[in-house]
RNA sequence: GGCGACAUGGCCAAGCGGUAAGGCAAGGGUCUGCAACACCCGUAUCACCAGUUCGAUUCUGGUUGUCGCCU
């Protein structure tokens, strides 16, 4: 397996990244571990665009409907949950495959970023969650300014992170810029391959529509109406998904369905480009043309085998 | 054929004498506990021609185009 602890397979959402991942782990004893913030819940399918147990062909998969829709998810968790099953799979003698389009999960696994420190704390949170919606944002980011004007530069606007670079000083007398300074000095623990499948934008594009047109035949409706009958609500983590969000506020009124598939489509294509932001300013990353690998039904088995070779350093 | 209205960036749309609001889309970016989140940056010389004026996207005339009404 040549030097690489692990891979990671990344990519904009539609790109093929499971197809990719499945083909890889079978090359090379492989097990996927999912980073994606919506495949963690179950009863979330269709829009999460999970993969099946069919199309995972007996490869093991972690992280995958671990949660029900009521739970909260975020990095901290992944990152642990992540780490221990790096752990285990490695134990086993098999090779870990990171696949997912979460480029900020894949960085706190990557990096080891240290959650532990300022854990949250809800009472310091509501204590200026409150204060927010008294004196209005702008408030809190000067007294950010303050106290934290690296910060409070780069949350500007921006309510949940002004309010956690509070939080974070509040609990441990840091500056939270300070703290990811240093940990952006860190290494990387583990010595990846960190692969990103890409295509020419237009054609990601047109990809992600008719994906949420077959997600739209295959049910999405239905889906997310059974999520609201379990008593899902807008403001909880799982509802937060791409596609979920929409439906659920034409179910409630807000606007008709043709107007929610086509804010699906418009916020996935905004989505796609943030995550590819991300890719590129990420360090070690490979991108991959999947068009040069042929056409889309049989690309995944040359990509794998091309990241194949590239893990066994053979190119 | 006649009458009337309108022509502003990819789309929608303000401005109506002093050198172009805004929204959306496209594009770029930020991100260290909600990240499929949240936030930031940002693109025109106003259909064309000729006048009036110190100065016109804004006024006048014409050309072209679009829309509506009439015969």
């Amino acid at each position: 397996m040549g030097s690489y602890d692990l891979a990671v397979i990344g990519g904009p959402t539609a790109s093929g990244k499971s197809a990719a991942s499945i083909a890889l782990a079978k090359r090379l004893n492989g097990e996927v571990i999912s980073a994606d913030s919506m495949q963690v819940y179950t009863h979330m399918d269709i829009g999460s665009a999970k993969i099946s147990k069919d199309m995972m062909q007996g490869i093991p998969h972690h992280l995958i409907d671990i949660l029900e829709p009521t739970e909260e998810f975020n990095v901290s968790l992944f990152k642990e949950l992540a780490e221990d099953a790096v752990q285990k799979i490695v134990q086993k003698k098999s090779f870990p495959i990171i696949c997912g389009g979460t480029g900020f999960y894949i960085q706190s696994l990557l990096y080891g970023i240290d959650f532990k420190e300022g854990e949250t704390d809800q009472k310091v949170r509501d204590k200026y969650e409150k204060l927010a919606e008294s004196d209005g944002l702008s408030s809190l980011e000067e007294r950010l300014e303050t106290v934290d004007p690296v910060s409070a530069k780069a949350y500007h606007g921006n309510k949940k992170r002004v309010i956690r670079a509070l939080e974070y000083l509040e609990l441990t007398g840091e500056k939270l810029s300070d703290k990811n300074k240093r940990q952006r000095a860190q290494e990387s623990v583990y010595n990846a391959a960190y692969f990103v499948l890409t295509m020419p934008r237009e054609l990601l594009y047109e990809r992600i529509d008719k994906r949420v047109d077959l997600m739209m035949k295959e049910g999405l409706l239905e889906e997310v109406k059974k999520l609201m009958d379990m008593g899902i609500t807008r403001n909880m983590t799982s509802m937060q998904g791409l596609g979920y969000r929409q439906i659920y506020d034409h179910l409630s009124g807000e606007y008709d369905l043709e107007t929610a598939v086509y804010e699906i489509k418009k916020q996935t294509r905004h989505f796609a480009k943030r995550q590819m932001t991300w890719y590129r300013r990420e360090k070690k990353v490979i991108f991959i043309d999947v068009t040069k690998f042929g056409d889309h039904d049989t690309s995944a088995e040359r990509i794998a085998d091309h990241m194949r070779d590239i893990i066994n350093g053979q190119i």
